[in-house]
DNA sequence: CGCTAATCTAGAACAAGTTTCAGACTGAGT
DNA sequence: ACTCAGTCTGAAACTTGTTCTAGATTAGCG
């Protein structure tokens, strides 16, 4: 069983799979591929598990043992490519003054990038709000991905010291409405400018939450 | 045939549904039910669309005239329910004196309401979140309910004019939470408790745009 | 009443996610 | 190199959402 549990990466690279020999590692690269590939086609719909196996040369059984279920393997892309934003948002970080305004302007650079691959946007989205109890701790997973994120960009460096309770709950909330948000969009049924509305007025909480300048 | 000539419900005004016969408005109230029924049960799962038709005495075709897809039908499930609640809660009205308390607890209200039928609960906001385009209109009209039971809360009665872009978009953000936090509950990713507090956190934003007693 | 179009029914058929199974392959220990 | 357990493959089977078809029923309407 892959009882897969572990503490987040701090260090890039190096995550901590459960050991596969290096024919596995290249089989697992290339499924997450195929299926990225996939995604970005056609979305959620176009991720058909039998053509992810053929794209990927692998059997489908196969690729039901490395990822037990469809729901999985499009929260692990998601994993991956989270993976690959908070890095490269590591690289240039923002300098603004106020931690309401990075976390906003971080959110944008996120959305954009999903604006550029919209159909990929829908279906690991798709995928992770669908995702039931089975998947849950691989959900939890892209979910602190995304809370280090946003603390990334709240407390740039070393800030001063670690959140307090009020903060990681406006960070919890901040990532609801961004989830939630992303789904409208996603959907037709909220345009990029409501998005980043929506993204504006939540952030405002980070103020609320900051002794030093509420309002 | 339960020819059930009960007399309508005290319902103000059904919306402009197309012109049913009475017959059609029976069987498109027994699907409804079915689906409350199986759903209640088991949840997303449980609700398959043969064994609607079967348990509706209808046939199979016919329920996809009805409701062209199980997310169809569980949205339209939703509303069903949602206008009950929304009616239920106007008959006791709240009487705290911040708006932001009496929103938080009128969706502290319908959670509650959710955590009686929790598999009821997942079928629909499952549903709901992962309805594509061909929804939109469906999930709009959630949507929109769901916006008149929070402005319900916010401004009781007849209050202060209509209410503010700014409120506005602190509502879309309070839905936003409400959704979202109510799918990780729902997957088990976190506690009743964490949800309050999200709400209770969000619910802040009402304060912030009411410019009488902003902290 | 008798006609016509729309609707409904039963059931088969199809599509894609998931499971299962027999046999081939790999790799770690001897 | 030999063997055994675990892994991979190819293919079929099963499940459930969705579509399609032919014939029965129903609702209006002249």
């Amino acid at each position: 069983m892959t009882t897969d549990s572990r503490s987040a990466p701090t260090a890039p690279s190096s995550l901590p799979r459960p050991l596969l020999t290096e024919r596995q590692e290249a089989r697992r690269r290339r499924i997450l591929q195929a299926t990225t590939r996939l995604a970005t086609r056609g979305g959620f719909d176009a991720v058909q598990m039998r053509e992810v196996a053929e794209s990927s040369n692998v059997a489908l059984g196969t690729l039901y043992r490395y990822f037990p279920s469809k729901i999985h393997l499009l929260v692990a892309t998601m994993q991956d490519q989270l993976q690959q934003l908070h890095e490269t948002l590591r690289k240039r970080p923002l300098t603004d003054e106020d931690p309401a305004a990075r976390v906003a302007q971080t959110l944008m650079r996120a959305f954009r990038a999903m604006q550029r691959e919209p159909h990929l946007a829908d279906a690991m989205v798709r995928a992770l709000t669908f995702a039931d109890r089975s998947v849950s701790s691989e959900v939890d997973t892209v979910s602190r991905l995304t809370t280090a994120i946003i603390l990334d960009a709240m407390g740039p460096a070393g800030a001063s010291g670690p959140p307090t309770p009020e903060q990681l709950s406006a960070v919890r909330v901040i990532e609801h409405t961004w989830h939630s948000a992303l789904i409208t969009w996603l959907s037709g049924r909220a345009s990029i400018a409501q998005v980043k509305i929506d993204i504006e007025t939540v952030c405002r909480l980070i103020d609320l939450t900051n002794p030093n300048s509420p309002r």
